[in-house]
DNA sequence: GGGCTAAGCGGACGTTACCCCGCTTAGCGT
DNA sequence: ACGCTAAGCGGGGTAACGTCCGCTTAGCCC
C-alpha cells in the first residue's frame, strides 16, 4: 500500500490554488474591517493581493462569491454546534425544544454575522434560500418528525425559514434606520420566534 | 374662483414627462414581453423608446425603479380591494379571518406577478420590506387588534411578512427547478399559513 | 402673445462586475 | 529526472448601472 491523496478523483485543489484562496480571503477580511464591504471590489482586491483580476473570479466566481465563503468559515463551525453539540441545539431534545433552541442561536448567528452575510446578497441572480446555510433542511427534519400533516410540510418550512432568516438577513431592520438591527430587536425577535412555534407545536 | 388643477402645492408633472412616462412604461412591457426582464436594460429602454438615457433615469431613479412602477398599478388595485373591499379581505370581518384572507389573496397576487416583482429587487442596497406593499402595515393594524403581547408585536409582524412574502417573493420556489412557483406550490402555502394563523390566534 | 424660470431632457462619462483567451506552471506518469 | 497536460493565472475587453451638466421647452404671469 503506498501513500494515498485524500481525494482519488477530482484532482484536488493546487498548492498554490490554495495558498491564493487563502491570501484573498484574509485579504478581504482586511478590507472591511478598514473600510466595510462596499469598497471590496474585484478589482481592488486583486491589486492589492498582488494577483490578477482573473484569479480573483476563477476562485469565487462572483463578487457575492468572495462573501459567501467568508461566512463558510463560520457557517461550519455553527453547523458543527447544532449537528453533534450538547442539546437542546443539538440532538437529544424534542424536535419542539430543538426548533426554539435553533432559532434563538439562528438569530444571534446572524446578528453577528449580518454585516457580510448582507454582503452575500449583492448581485441579485439565485437569491439563496438559506445559501449554503442548514436553515431549511434541519427545519425540515425536525419538523418531519412532529405530527404536522404531511401534505403541507415543504410549504410550512419554506414559510418559517423567511420568518427566522428574513428579518435578520434581509430586511435586517424595520424602523427607520436602514441599518443594523440593534441587540433589543435580536432579543424580541427570538421571542416571537419561541412564541410561533409554542402555537404550532403546544407542549404536552 | 378660476379652474384649478388638481394639485395646489408641488407643480404637478409636465405633460411630456407623464406622456414620456407611458411610453417608457408600454415599452418596458413590451421588452418583457418578448425578451423576458432580463433584457431590459436601461441603455435599451432608452434607445427603444427613442429617449436619453438621462430621461429613463430621472424618471425611475433606479433600474428596480421601472420595475417597481410596473407593479404599482396593480398594486393600487389590490390596495383597495384591502382597504374598501368586501370582508373577510375588505373591513368587516374579525382581524384573524382577515389575516387569512389576505394570505390567500396576496399569495396569489405575488404569483401572478411573480416575474416583475422578482426583478424588482434587482439591484441590493435598500432591500424592500414589501417594498411599496401594504402587506407590513396592514398585517401591524390587524394584529394589533388582536390580544397577542404588545412587546413582541413588531417583532412578530415582521416575522409573518416574511413567512408571506419570502417564499414567494424572494426564493420563489423550494425545488430544484429555481424557475416559477406552480399553483399547487401555492396553495400548499396558502394552507400552510392558513394552520399557522390558525395556530397563533385560535378561533373562539 | 411674450418672456421667465424651473423642470425636463440628452448623451458623454466613470465605475464596476464579469468574460475571454493565450501564457505559465504544478503535479503526475514513466 | 523530464516531459505532458490540465489547472491556474493575468489583464485587457465588454456591458450595464448610475452621474453630471449644459441645452431645451412647458407652463405660468403679465
Amino acid at each position: 500500500m503506498a501513500q494515498d491523496v485524500p481525494f482519488g478523483k477530482p484532482r484536488a485543489e493546487r498548492a498554490d490554488a490554495a495558498r491564493n484562496r487563502e491570501h484573498l480571503l484574509r485579504t478581504a477580511r482586511e478590507m472591511i474591517a478598514e473600510h466595510g464591504t462596499e469598497k471590496v471590489t474585484m478589482d481592488a482586491l486583486a491589486e492589492r493581493s498582488g494577483l490578477g483580476k482573473g484569479t480573483v473570479f476563477r476562485r469565487f466566481g462572483t463578487r457575492a462569491g468572495i462573501f459567501t465563503a467568508l461566512l463558510d468559515e463560520d457557517e461550519r463551525r455553527f453547523q458543527q454546534r447544532v449537528l453533534s453539540g450538547p442539546p437542546p441545539l443539538g440532538p437529544g431534545a424534542p424536535p419542539r425544544d430543538r426548533i426554539i433552541a435553533y432559532g434563538r442561536a439562528r438569530m444571534s448567528y446572524l446578528y453577528e454575522h449580518h454585516v457580510i452575510a448582507r454582503a452575500t446578497l449583492h448581485g441579485a441572480r439565485p437569491v439563496p434560500m438559506g445559501g449554503a446555510s442548514i436553515t431549511h433542511p434541519h427545519l425540515r427534519m425536525l419538523l418531519a418528525r412532529t405530527d404536522l400533516p404531511a401534505a403541507i410540510l415543504d410549504a410550512l418550512v419554506l414559510q418559517l425559514t423567511a420568518a427566522l432568516e428574513g428579518p435578520t438577513f434581509l430586511y435586517v431592520s424595520a424602523g427607520e434606520n436602514a441599518d443594523s438591527p440593534t441587540p433589543a430587536e435580536i432579543e424580541a425577535l427570538s421571542t416571537a420566534w419561541h412564541l410561533l412555534i409554542d402555537s404550532l407545536l403546544p407542549p404536552p
